[in-house]
RNA sequence: GGCCCUAUCGUCUAUCGGUUAGGACACAUCCUUCUCAAGGAUGGAAGCAGGGUUCGAUUCCCUGUAGGGUCACCA
């Protein structure tokens, strides 16, 4: 469990180009980065494409580019250029896996040389048959080591013929695997538990096992920083380190994240790219501090980091063990946090962006933007809360609302009145008439609106001058206060609708 | 099913044997010069169960239970 913080730290985020990058990829790839930060060490990114068929297009790009929208930049491996284009940097490249084809071959043979592998000649079907025949057996399931019996002779004759074969690690018959977790501490596995796992596949492409080892070692990684999915390949990995001879990095398993229901987080029951994030108006530093905080805590009762203070604060020593579910809640009130500490020019852009074409045709769209924002950071979220509720809550600053029925303009102690609706009428006809008279540049200044209509509603009363004024400029019973929505509106706009 | 991991409010979590078990989100109530929002105040809300160890366990150990992960020529 001992860190040692003199000596620099390496680490590596590997995702495989799948297609987006997942959020919870997205705090292994922070957490680790945070680890080599602190250590004043690298933080590199590559690229797991060994499997052909799984590989999508424009993978690569997807995750490079989530990863640069939350700020974790790599220190080497894959990462953008100034225009935004995938390159490469470091002195341990490729970094592509694919690239890398030679080097996994290579000691996959050295490890069939030295006796730690061995060829393995058996069809998918027969591996089929193996699998339903142990499993009606009750013995474990893996590879019955068929080929691993095979003599040098049947092996050289097999390969002669070019017959299709796969590499398989030769884990040994009995012992156990023991590695100190540096979140979890002891985990042991016994040998007999463990796999033959292939480590170079018929298509001559390694598996995770071989590419992850031979890369770690090569790329100088010292500590490993995984998802917990990983935990129980960690042996076979262990071993091929040491059939290697090589030193083996530290490693970290992190708890899982989960849907509400407790299993692993999943497309099925929401969001788990980080581009849907973005899209929906999640600002970079929220989701970051919010997936900083599932599953590590500084210790105190602070909750918002910055991307450098969580680089100072974070360690593995306080990462929890548990799964932590992936509560949107609380990343809402996150995301509302950093909304309100943007310029009023970034949020201003930022609203802009969410806001509706229909929104954006209206003449005094320009005119209204600004001095809606001030009303609109405490009524909003994120940005899909401003096109959700657009028809409800800010339609009516950009287009002139239809009162269906008057009544609505009528304040509740008035509503048994038979005089209430023109009684009402004539108080925001009054109000019409003092703010007709008010100086253009008053307008800007909320508190010069309500100084003058004040003294009207302690002539009347508050409710029944306040509640008709409100309505008959918003069309709605609930929205911000009257004094608020002329200032937004502007005077002449007010007078139309009053 | 085998193996592995995990277990404090609904959720994220603090506590490194002794606390009125703390905070945040969410929720409820109240206040906040009309409504709503924001803000403020207050409140409800937790140690999976059973055994040990100990003067004392949420904390350490064991068992059970529950949940999760993993058992591919996918990562």
């Amino acid at each position: 469990m001992s860190e040692n913080t003199n000596t620099q730290i390496v680490t590596r985020f590997a995702p495989s180009p799948t297609g987006y990058l997942h959020v919870g990829g997205l705090r292994t790839a922070l957490y680790a980065y945070l680890m080599a930060k602190k250590s004043g060490g690298r933080f590199l990114l590559r690229i797991e494409d060994t499997d052909q068929a799984r590989t999508v297009e424009g993978g690569i790009e997807n995750i490079t580019h989530s990863l640069a929208w939350a700020g974790i930049i790599p220190d080497e491996g894959i990462k953008l250029d100034e225009n935004g284009a995938i390159m490469e940097t470091g002195h341990n490249g490729p970094y592509i896996q694919s690239e890398r084809l030679n080097l996994y071959k290579k000691y996959a043979e050295e490890l069939i040389e030295k006796g730690h592998a061995y060829y393995c000649f058996c069809t998918p079907e027969r591996l089929e048959e193996v699998k339903t025949q142990r499993q009606a057996d009750k013995l474990p399931p893996g590879y019955d080591g068929l080929c691993k019996t095979l003599s040098k002779e049947e092996v050289d004759v097999k390969l002669q013929a070019s017959e299709k074969h796969v590499i398989r690690l030769s884990i040994p018959e009995v012992g156990a695997s023991v590695f100190e977790d540096q979140i979890r501490g002891s985990v042991s596995f016994q040998y007999s538990d463990v796999d033959d796992q292939v480590l170079l596949k018929s298509d001559g492409f390694p598996t995770y096992h071989l590419a992850v080892v031979v890369d770690d070692h090569h790329m100088e990684v010292t500590h490993v920083i995984r998802g917990e999915e990983w935990i129980s390949s960690t042996p076979k990995h262990l071993y091929l380190y040491e059939c290697f001879g090589w030193e083996k990095p530290l490693f970290a398993h992190l708890p899982l994240l989960l849907n509400s229901d407790r299993s692993k987080l999943s497309k099925r029951q929401g969001d788990v790219a980080v581009m849907d994030y973005k899209d929906k108006g999640y600002l970079p530093e929220a989701l970051l501090n919010f997936v900083a905080f599932l599953g590590w805590n500084p210790g105190d009762e602070r909750e918002l980091f910055t991307l450098k203070e969580l680089v100072e604060e974070f360690s593995l020593e306080k990462v929890n063990k548990s799964g932590a579910v992936f509560n949107l809640e609380k990343l809402d009130w996150y995301n509302h946090e950093y909304l309100k500490k943007l310029s009023k020019e970034e949020f201003e852009s930022y609203v802009d962006n969410f806001m509706p074409a229909i929104a954006k045709e209206s003449d005094n769209y320009k005119e209204v933007l600004p001095r809606l924002l001030g009303t609109l950071i405490e009524r909003i979220e994120k940005g899909t809360d401003i096109t959700d509720t657009y028809e409800e809550n800010i339609s009516y600053f950009f287009t002139k609302p239809n009162i269906q029925d008057e009544n609505t303009l009528v304040w509740k102690s008035l509503k048994d009145d038979a005089d209430g609706l023109p009684k009402s009428k004539s108080y925001i006809a009054e109000v019409r008439e003092i703010l007709s008279n008010l100086e253009d540049d008053k307008w800007s200044d909320k508190e010069a609106i309500k100084d003058v209509v004040w003294p009207l509603t302690d002539k009347y009363g508050r409710g029944e001058v306040l509640w008709p004024l409100r309505v008959s400029l918003s069309g709605r019973e609930k929205s911000p206060d009257p004094f608020e929505l002329c200032f937004i509106l502007g005077k002449e706009e007010v007078l139309r609708r009053i």
